[in-house]
DNA sequence: ACCTGAACACCGTTCAAGT
DNA sequence: ACCTGAACACCGTTCAAGT
């Protein structure tokens, strides 16, 4: 036993979390475990320990890849010709296709459902902040370019398509399909903007 | 060892359940166990699986009882005299106090994120279709009567309110209090049914 | 028939001891 | 300095054996 040093700290991390990745998408987040990342690199369990603080700490890394897979799956598929109210909707389809095609990843995101009291890593939220930026920047157009608002308007979009997609996808709302989820989404999107401008002339 | 039939099935069944929902209010969800559970009413852990299939099932069984305290919670404290759009935004007040007020067991409702695969109870979805069904009929009015309108429109209502509820206590969309959460669920149901509405004329 | 306790195959986390 | 393996205090689940 005793020290390798095959790789760098650096890179024990990146392995890990490509690991951690790869593990949650073949067999689910209920059979992610810390030992389970440490064997598939072939490390003992307490080097990771070295790297990370615990295991919640791993978990949000590989979160925080998947945020960016998701940044990037929303952007790279949002055509630049959609304006306004139809980007938001085509943002809102691309997040339910995410969510659906990469279910594990998209359910590790919410597993840490901790007491209030709780805080999320800084670095974390500013990786969500980023997203929430997205739409925000599409909403000014919609709010005489209020940035306060356009950030609240965000909120309200964005809490309100990913609970239509996650109570839709653990069916705790029957049997539908992603297509249904998307008709709903869209539902919200171009009703909520309508509603919103109508009210403000 | 041996037999002590000091409590028939049932009442075994109502004492673990009822020993699950303290403990999970208690100590959160984290540190819910099986075995904590047994401990809790005096018996051994293998006890429990002569009355629920396994630790899941003995779960929504819990779960089932929020999903009653929550349609309690949220009929007893709706004013009888509002009428369409302002008592469904009292449901949405109520559905985030609920979830503040009792955030372990809410949680908890939420921490089976299974692959897409996976099929919640019968019994389960029942009880939340009751839920579902008291903001249909709610919004019958809106829809000229028509029911499956009404279903889909309170599938956007319910999972929009339920989204914002859900990003915002887990703190996913910054540091907001539920007074702030409130007022997001309230200006989508607001806006969105005015949306809805003014469309359809 | 009902219940227990031990057993099995796991966890996350810590840390003395080895190189 | 880095890494391991054993240890600790837990899990969920099963089941032979006891009353």
């Amino acid at each position: 036993m005793g020290r390798r040093n095959d790789h760098t700290r650096k890179e024990l991390k990146e392995m890990a979390i490509k690991a951690g990745v790869e593990l949650i998408e073949e067999r689910g987040f209920q059979n992610f475990s810390i030992r389970k990342v440490a064997a598939k690199i072939g490390y003992s369990a307490g080097t990771l320990y070295n790297v990370f603080e615990n295991s919640d700490d791993l978990v949000f890394h590989i979160n925080s890849v998947t945020l960016d897979d998701l940044q990037n799956y929303i952007e790279t598929k949002l055509d630049q010709e959609l304006k306004g109210v139809e980007a938001i909707k085509r943002m809102g389809d691309r997040y339910i296709e995410f969510a659906h095609e990469y279910n594990s990843r998209w359910n590790a995101l919410f597993e840490y459902r901790r007491p209030l009291d709780s805080e999320l890593p800084q670095w974390y939220l500013l990786k969500l902040n980023s997203l929430f930026a997205i739409v925000e920047k599409l909403l000014l157009p919609f709010v005489h370019g209020d940035i306060e608002s356009a950030k609240r308007v965000a909120k309200v979009l964005w809490g309100g398509v990913h609970g239509i997609c996650s109570l839709g996808l653990t069916q705790r709302m029957g049997q539908d399909g992603t297509e249904l989820l998307k008709t709903l989404a869209n539902s919200l999107i171009e009703n909520y903007i309508s509603g919103l401008t109508q009210a403000k002339e």
